[in-house]
DNA sequence: CCTACCGATCGGTAGG
DNA sequence: CCTACCGATCGGTAGG
């Protein structure tokens, strides 16, 4: 519990502006968002925001961050846990729609934002995200090699139209649809592993 | 081809505006491009821009417009087409990818920076965006209706999965790579179909 | 965390 | 399409 440098649940001031910003950057995007609005927001003036944080970046940085971290928290025990490369495929799939759904506009910021970090921590985002790709090919690789996914798909392109349609999900999942996240991503699991099983 | 309202490619200098403007609002974002951006890509001192267009925001939504008017020319027809609708969604999900491929960045724009636009403009873009989708949705009807396609899946669901995917293209699809952009469609028709078909 | 402020940049305009 | 410029807003800081 104690101190967590990228809690953004903290409940002091740093945490109050960490959770303004992600909502900010996921809906107006990181250039369409000022410091003033955050201080409004927040309850400060522009100024004093720079008690807690470093700067603008150093705060996105910090809410991609711990967003992605998420992401690879929720998912990445599932693809290295037991089951079929298929079964484990649907739990990383409904868990990737819960972590999104869990918080939209972080989703957003992780999806899309993370093109604004400056040259010295873009990298770090980048390899990242590729990390996290990398779990749903390695799985994906582990069906096809088991006989239990069809051979004839392009892996690469198989992935990417997995994580495309996941990632879109912020798009236009809402919280007060019949449907719940786990339900959602039980659908879309039913479709994307229908496309690729042997 | 004498006048076009929303081209940009009238070779004038208001289509090398839309131009150059349509490309950084791809890369950059709406709220990250500044109009000195556009002038000095485009060759022009900022204010001179304003002898070619209205505003920023006009400037978005003639990208906007004209882009999603190419989504809904190319796929429209198919749409409304011959062959089952199986057959035509694999058309269909074929020209959306080409139509991506053809200028990632315009995708872009269309896909995200839509949100930017005011309140007047705004429903606009939204409506022609729906209609979109209802095409999708449509076809998907037809066939749980004809038998073609399953009987349990989730109509909405399934058609944001399949435009979710679609609409992620952009993001990593390269002209450079070793398959073109219809090739690619065809993996991700063979992929998607299969999930839906009976 | 406020007061007070910095230089830079923003979208856009008047007049030619 | 340039010259010259407008008021507003930007991210960030010194000093308390």
């Amino acid at each position: 519990m104690a101190i967590a440098p990228n809690a953004d649940q903290e409940g002091g001031p740093r945490g109050a502006i960490m959770n303004v910003a992600m909502h900010l950057f996921g809906k107006q995007g990181f250039t369409g968002t000022s410091m003033r609005d955050i201080a409004n927001a927040v309850g400060l003036l522009p100024g004093s925001l720079y008690a807690h944080i470093q700067s603008k970046e150093a705060l996105l940085l910090s809410i991609v961050s711990d967003g992605i971290g998420r992401f690879l928290a929720a998912v990445g025990p599932l693809a290295a846990g037991s089951g079929t490369p298929a079964e484990r495929l649907r739990k990383m799939i409904v868990a990737h729609v819960e972590v999104v759904a869990d918080n939209p506009e972080r989703s957003q910021v992780v999806f899309h934002q993370w093109r604004f970090l400056g040259e010295g921590n873009l990298p770090v985002a980048v390899d990242r995200r590729r990390q996290y790709e990398s779990l749903f090919i390695t799985v994906v690789e582990q069906g096809v090699s088991s006989g239990e996914m069809r051979s004839d798909i392009d892996l690469r392109i198989e992935v990417r139209t997995i994580l495309g349609a996941l990632n879109w999900t912020p798009e236009w999942f809402s919280p007060n649809g019949k449907l719940g996240a786990g339900e959602v991503g039980e659908h879309m699991a039913n479709t994307l592993l229908r496309g690729i099983l042997a």
